[in-house]
DNA sequence: TAGGGGCAACATATGCGCTC
DNA sequence: GAGCGCATATGTTGCCCCTA
């Protein structure tokens, strides 16, 4: 059999020696690729497979790479019909494009062979669905990490999808198990975002349990020691700052200010996070130098921690933040959640 | 040209293990 | 056992490219 000269376009000349076929049924033949009067051409063993299947005049065979010098072949019959296809294959025919059915919708750049419309047809008619069927055909970003996803077009989402992020419910006909996959809309696609997860901006006044006569007026990070000579800066700042509330002494880890790392984040120490800061996930600002950068207070409700994250990085990347650097987090009582942050770099001790 | 797929980067969540 | 450093798993978004 020769070769399609397109087809062999896609393996830019490594298509020789010999290729293995996988037949509906599941069979692996060798078969022998040989050049032939300037053409490519399948010999030795592609008899075997013809004799095998019963391959006729005018029958379609769809040859799929799977990878290296494997193929998937599909055979159908001259009216398009699929033979042996087993009750999981899926192909994608570019080149047997069909129409959706009014009962349902293709998901977009996928196929239905007329074996597969057939079956999608009589499932639907069986069903007895009572809105439009969502019809996908799997494709890696649906089965593989990252993700995996399932995209749902613009136009059935609108149409058949709360607009705003929510669990969908996932279950298999006549199985119990449910399933609750995330619905969201990507914001990269230009859609009406969710303001869901925009209510940060509502800022409830802090709480104001602090100030008791005993208490210290900076706390530092539980598991951070400072050296005598750092105790000696950080205690003249506090003296300087003479805040209402004891002031957060962070030693900058690898974990916060370490460009190495992929993504930085700064915790805040329960001591000073559970009576001073509130307890719901909030925009925070950081002011340092008169400017002022916007970060994220994360809560985790399981383990109580308090974290920074979001704008953090940037903020340590703007002012040069180092691993052993000392940051000075002075809490601001009026207005929106705001901390000065006083900046201790490692040379000054 | 808009919508969607693919993929990588970025961001967040979680759990392990160490120290006090 | 609490607190926290850190690694890693998981979720989300940005961007490029392809296709209808």
């Amino acid at each position: 059999m020769v070769m399609p000269s397109r087809f062999l376009k896609n393996f830019a000349g490594k298509l020789s020696g010999t290729i293995k076929l996988v037949s509906p049924n599941g069979s692996l033949y060798d078969v022998e690729v040989a050049k032939r009067f300037n053409k490519v051409v399948l010999r030795h063993g592609w008899g075997d497979f013809v004799d095998a299947h019963h391959i006729e005049e005018n029958n379609f065979l769809l040859f799929r790479h799977i990878e290296n010098s494997l193929f998937e072949v599909l055979i159908l019959d001259a009216d398009g019909w699929e033979d042996n296809l087993s009750e999981n294959e899926s192909f994608q025919l570019d080149d047997l494009q069909t129409n959706p059915g009014p009962n349902y919708v293709l998901s977009r750049g996928s196929y239905l062979s007329k074996a597969q419309e057939g079956r999608v047809m009589a499932l639907i008619q069986e069903i007895q669905p009572e809105s439009t069927v969502y019809v996908a055909v799997m494709r890696k970003c649906h089965i593989l990490k990252p993700g995996p996803y399932l995209a749902i077009p613009k136009g059935y989402a609108f149409a058949h999808f709360l607009h705003e992020r929510t669990n969908v419910t996932l279950q298999r006909p006549g199985k119990s198990k449910k399933w609750h996959p995330r619905f969201y809309q990507r914001k990269d696609k230009h859609h009406v975002s969710s303001d869901s997860d925009k209510d940060e901006a509502s800022h409830k006044s802090l709480k104001s349990n602090s100030g008791g006569p005993s208490e210290a007026p900076y706390i530092v990070s539980s598991k951070s020691c400072l050296s005598q000579s750092q105790k000696k800066i950080v205690e003249e700042k506090v003296r300087a700052i003479q805040s209402e509330v004891p002031v957060f002494v962070a030693i900058m880890k690898k974990v916060n200010a370490d460009v190495s790392y992929r993504y930085r984040i700064m915790e805040l120490g329960k001591r000073f996070a559970a009576p001073h800061l509130p307890h719901r996930g909030q925009t925070v600002l950081l002011q340092c130098m008169k400017k002022v950068w916007k970060t994220k207070m994360m809560i985790l409700s399981g383990s109580r921690r308090w974290f920074l994250v979001g704008g953090w990085a940037t903020f340590v990347r703007d002012n040069g933040l180092r691993v052993g650097d000392i940051c000075l987090f002075e809490l601001k009582k009026k207005g929106e959640l705001t901390m000065k942050v006083h900046i201790i770099s490692r040379e000054q001790f």
